[in-house]
DNA sequence: TCTTATTCTGGGGGTTTCCTGAGAATGAAG
DNA sequence: CTTCATTCTCAGGAAACCCCCAGAATAAGA
């Protein structure tokens, strides 16, 4: 038997963005010196409607920051000259009011990892998945009143189905649906994107750890798994396009 | 430690309250020699609503005083030129008002710390939580008549619980219920955050020291503690949301 | 209809996360 | 010094989670 392994471009552009586009583009600095990861991210962020800029290091990140203005930093802890908790401070001396989403290594040492939530901060550990990294990211810009939003807007609807950000909460028709952190970044993928078709490249390029080498298979098992959380109730929302992907959408009234 | 979908920790009740009573934003002057102290104190004030200025010397302090009027000060004892408590009489003599909140060693000498709290000024120890801190500016803030408030903001409620900051008083549902200093930082940070997920970073930043070393599993021991006392009663308050933090809330309706 | 590619889903194993109890360290109080 | 409260560490077990597999079901094409 022969089992396809997939490793799906990672320039996968996430294809629904206009519904939840901020009203004003933020500026974002990307600062990592893996040129991958920051290409990854920058194009990613890109696609999402932010206004992006990468530096490689603490010097130019500093450079850069001070003609763009950025909004936000993400910020690799490891840097080739200094660490980001320097740069972060560097920034704030200088008078920059910015959001700063760490990144940094899963088994990072525990004391530098302290105090990296403070002040609205954030951090995401590396691999992550894009679609926790963007949610993060719109998290911190909100928290930091980058970006002005009424409470309804951190709730993300499509039909009876609503999907709470900050609470992590789901309904579908009222009733409270309990989902796993995959399984909610999964169905939060299909929402955005509702009517429109996904393929299986996509979903594990945006849902799933950009390192992870299984195959496509394991979207299967979750589209199961939300389904039997979600689509238990009427009318099925989450349709499948044969050798092409999956799409949510309002079933057609026949 | 995981990661965590990061909601603002104090930001959204700070500015609830800032609608009903401060009318102005205290101003606070933050004056140590360590940097990363001083950095991260300023940020922390910063992003709960006060307008922060810092100085590393006694010099530096009294000449920013001069302009930017605080209403109250965060100064260490220990200062590279002078020592905190004649930077306060200097102040004084000049005819500032201002209350003072000294940072001192834990092992600082006990005659030097007597009688600072006559004037309405207080003291913490290095090393501190960004609970205990913040709390205890807030308590001097109210003390020196900066900032009006009437009685009754000087309790957190949720639900049926009801926390007294000025007696330390916890109960739920009329019951008293006795909570260590440690069980009694975080019940508060986690009703200031009532209703949003908080993770377990979070929690170890604001209210364990910022020189804690250990790892986030102390959060769920004390979690676990809380429980004991206050989840006893109907209905839990304290929920999980697992690979993500905790939250405190009513259960979900039905 | 028959064949084949594709998708669905239940089951199982390995891992991670969480909870809790027990006991050691620390520090304050008597 | 002794006692007690508090804090912290550690480790076992339970539960949740994630991933893969393999057979069943489904749709498409011959």
């Amino acid at each position: 038997m022969t089992t396809a392994f997939q490793i799906a471009p990672q320039t996968a552009p996430q294809i629904a963005k206009s519904t939840t586009a901020p009203s004003t583009t933020s500026r974002i600095l990307v600062v990592d010196d893996e040129n991958s990861i920051s290409d990854l991210i920058a194009t990613s962020l890109r696609f999402v409607g932010f206004d992006v800029r990468s530096a490689a290091t603490g010097a130019e990140a500093l450079r850069v920051a001070e003609e763009f203005k950025p909004h936000a930093l993400i910020l690799d802890v490891m840097l080739p000259d200094t660490n980001g908790f320097d740069v972060c401070r560097q920034l704030r001396i200088d008078g920059h009011s910015v959001g700063v989403l760490f990144l940094t290594a899963k088994d990072a040492v525990e004391d530098k990892i302290q105090g990296l939530t403070i002040g609205g901060d954030d951090y995401v550990t590396k691999p992550f998945s894009l679609e926790e990294l963007v949610a993060r990211l719109r998290a911190l810009l909100r928290r930091i009143g980058a970006v002005e939003v009424d409470v309804d807007e951190e709730k993300v609807r499509f039909a009876d189905l609503e999907l709470d950000e900050a609470t992590h909460e789901v309904r579908r028709a009222g009733h409270m649906i309990d989902l796993s952190p995959t399984e909610f970044l999964l169905l939060r993928y299909l929402m955005i994107n509702a009517d429109r078709v996904v393929s299986k490249s996509q979903i594990l390029d945006h849902v799933w750890q950009y390192d992870f080498r299984g195959d496509a298979g394991i979207v299967e098992t979750y589209v199961s798994y939300l389904r039997k959380k979600i689509d238990i109730y009427e009318p099925a929302l989450i349709h499948t396009v044969r050798g092409v992907g999956y799409r949510m959408r309002m079933p057609p009234k026949k």
